[in-house]
DNA sequence: TACTACATTTAGTACGTACTAAACGTACAA
DNA sequence: TTGTACGTTTAGTACGTACTAAATGTAGTA
């Protein structure tokens, strides 16, 4: 095997362990991803841990996240004890498939409670200071909207099944 | 002021310190947000150390931060020593100055990482298994054609002068 | 000049977390 | 049954980082 085409191999999987690391995932993430999207055949634990340095029990754990965000698929072998993987390379779907993750998460937690927040403001209505009240609704009633108009992208977004350059190209054709 | 008026602020407060954390910001940066986001006049350092709880010097970092982040201006009062600090309410206009931010980020150099492996596999065509050299090839491209996309929506985003509500909307409505 | 009222910077600390090493569980094989 | 080849889980560690407390600017004021 070539020099060179290891050279880029691993500066590959460098670049998206950094990646990784700023998106708030672990760095082991990127880069058993790099690692098996570069590969043409499945690989093992062992094959990953060969190729990124990184211990079994780490690859585990990375490899299982992966699979839960639909990046990694598990491939079964007959006659073979060992579990394969290979990358999902759909990344549209793989998009998808992240949003729809974090749809649970701390963030919409967060999103949510300025509605209930909202809520309790109206509720009580009678007490407190009355030009504050109104300052408050009107700054959570923007902050909702906005929140809104990013949680119906991101939803319209998960609810695509054919989403793909054409859908982008044209959402592109707006912006411009 | 009502008991109720300063629950719903503190319950707002430590909801977008989880959202900043969660989108991987320090929580104090989310904080003095969500501080200045409710209140109807500027703020000095000392009031954001008071409503916050956080020292003084953790303060002025993170309003910096959210200052350079454009999410926050800072006011200068005549015949008053204090910086007073307001938040951005165009939440659009934040969208996009944080994303310009982020175009000479860490990611940013990860995806063009992808671009010159690209550029010197193309380079050395000789050398190596002609067969691995085709697939990387493929695999590059289809990765590389897809951070194009996302590049273009990003950076047409912050182009846009007048991103707003309709043009979520129109966008919305091709997604639908 | 010295003093005051600020903001910023620095040294140190606490905490979360991604990792390693090793124990454990588990299923197939002899 | 014991042995073997895996994957997973756990205890401990190292590291990054957001914070506190305190020192250090810095610009107005007497």
């Amino acid at each position: 095997m070539s020099q060179t085409i290891e050279q880029i191999k691993s500066e590959f999987i460098e670049g998206m362990s950094s990646m990784s690391q700023f998106s708030g995932f672990p760095k082991g993430m990127g880069a058993s991803f790099a690692v098996l999207y570069l590969s043409p055949n499945p690989l093992s634990l062992d094959d990953l841990v060969e190729h990124t340095g990184l211990t079994k029990g780490a690859i585990s754990t990375n490899v299982r996240a992966l699979a839960r965000l639909g990046l990694v698929r598990s491939v079964s072998r007959l006659a073979d004890r060992k579990d394969y993987y290979e990358a999902e390379t759909d990344f549209y779907k793989a998009i998808r498939a992240i949003l729809k993750e974090r749809k649970n998460s701390e963030f919409d937690r967060a999103v949510s409670s300025v509605k209930s927040a909202l809520a309790e403001l109206e509720a009580d209505s009678g007490s407190g200071d009355e030009a504050e009240r109104l300052f408050l609704r009107k700054r959570l009633q923007a902050l909702q909207s906005f929140f809104d108009a990013v949680d119906s992208l991101t939803s319209a977004v998960t609810r695509l099944e054919g989403l793909g350059l054409n859908t982008v190209q044209s959402v592109l054709k707006i912006l411009k």
